[in-house]
DNA sequence: GTAATCCTTACGGAAACCCGTAAATCGCAA
DNA sequence: TTGCGATTTACGGGTTTCCGTAAGGATTAC
């Protein structure tokens, strides 16, 4: 099994969750840090003392607070250590269960396994920790159902992603054309957006761009 | 302390730790639900025998998976277990942090406490159960600064709660105009909502009503 | 080398919005 | 009843979205 693992989890109700699954699982060495910048800071230490971590476990959103931080989510935190130490195994462990989300987590941040909290996630934990450990790959937790190979969400591409994103702080069309030339990404003609956000449209049965966003908003895509 | 509580608690990750603090308080019967029907069966179950809970402590927000449920969530498992118990003590322990929806919960539905799930959220629910246990009034864990004399969110009635709602459901003016004169819902001109929309748009610093609509899900308005 | 296709951009009219002003309605008090 | 103030509704013109059509340019096929 795992020799040393790091928790980052901000709620305490669920790391003495985990930590429990952890202790049950016969790990020695478990730490746990509520901020990802301490998690962060964790995995250099031990890599400096040459006692590296072999496993992560780690939350995507964290509550921000009176303090100020530098990585405010769990796929900036792993991003800062695929820098460092690229081949720690990390698990996700979040409520987020949208497939778009999730499969962006494993093929841009090379994730090895996901777990979204529900109902009987503990057991879920245990088993993607086993099968980390084991080498397993891409493990998914049972109760989300969508497949790899799935193309309809996974076609919305990070220029789609920026038009929403754009739209939902009150850019016209016009405005985001002119971003977008001054960040050079094309296209980038008011008509050629225009067409784009009616594909969207189209795609997530919206009747104006009010919807849209709202629709965007609840699959986590902005 | 307590005799009998029921907790209401999707994610299994929580209600470890949660029954865990009860344990502690030593409550001699705890009692354990997924899903917010089995709460509420639960709840009458224990009226029938004369054995009634005297503490409910739930979440707000409940997974939905494959099963039929009739409540969704937490307002509405506290809603209906106050049409057949409204004496019961009443502790919410949610990640919500928003001021406009936790005033509703203590104005509306009569909550006695509301923790908010954080990073030391363990300690604060237990100060909430034997503060409500000692009868103490509006207990607020203490990382939710705002003060019930805020006026600043309780403006935003449910009035404008419908216009957001149908805004984000893709409705234009004029339909939303028709669906309140339906519902007998007053004012209902064009004009008139079309001015409500303006003044949350100056309140929320919104630019048009793509971007209003990204702020009200932000704020979990809608 | 030409044609077919796709992608980007441009244009125009109708619909919906944005925003200010003016008229109508309602509640209340003199 | 009358008058006043506040709220609701109506109206109008400028802006933006919405949606179809089409021109220009690049790539691919033949």
């Amino acid at each position: 099994m795992f020799k040393k693992v790091l928790v980052a989890e901000d709620l305490d109700s669920i790391s003495i969750a985990v930590v429990q699954v952890l202790e049950e699982l016969q790990v020695p060495v478990i730490h746990h840090v509520k901020y990802c910048d301490e998690g962060l800071l964790k995995i250099k230490k031990a890599l400096a003392d040459k006692e590296p971590y072999d496993l992560l476990i780690t939350d995507l959103s964290f509550k921000s607070d009176h303090r100020k931080v530098n990585l405010n989510s769990g796929d900036e935190l792993i991003d800062a250590i695929n820098k460092v130490q690229p081949n720690i195994k990390k698990i996700v462990f979040s409520i987020e269960d949208k497939s778009y989300r999730i499969k962006t987590l494993f093929n841009e941040l090379g994730i090895n396994a996901y777990v979204s909290k529900g109902r009987n996630s503990i057991s879920e934990l245990r088993n993607a920790i086993e099968g980390t450990f084991n080498n397993e790959e891409k493990i998914l937790s049972s109760d989300l159902s969508f497949s790899f190979n799935d193309k309809s969400l996974i076609e919305i591409e990070s220029y789609d992603i920026s038009i929403l994103k754009l739209l939902s702080q009150g850019y016209i069309l016009e405005s985001i054309s002119k971003e977008f030339k001054d960040l050079s990404i094309t296209p980038n003609g008011t008509s050629s957006i225009e067409k784009r956000i009616n594909k969207l449209k189209i795609y997530f049965k919206a009747n104006n761009n009010v919807h849209l966003i709202a629709i965007a908003k609840d699959f986590g895509l902005v």
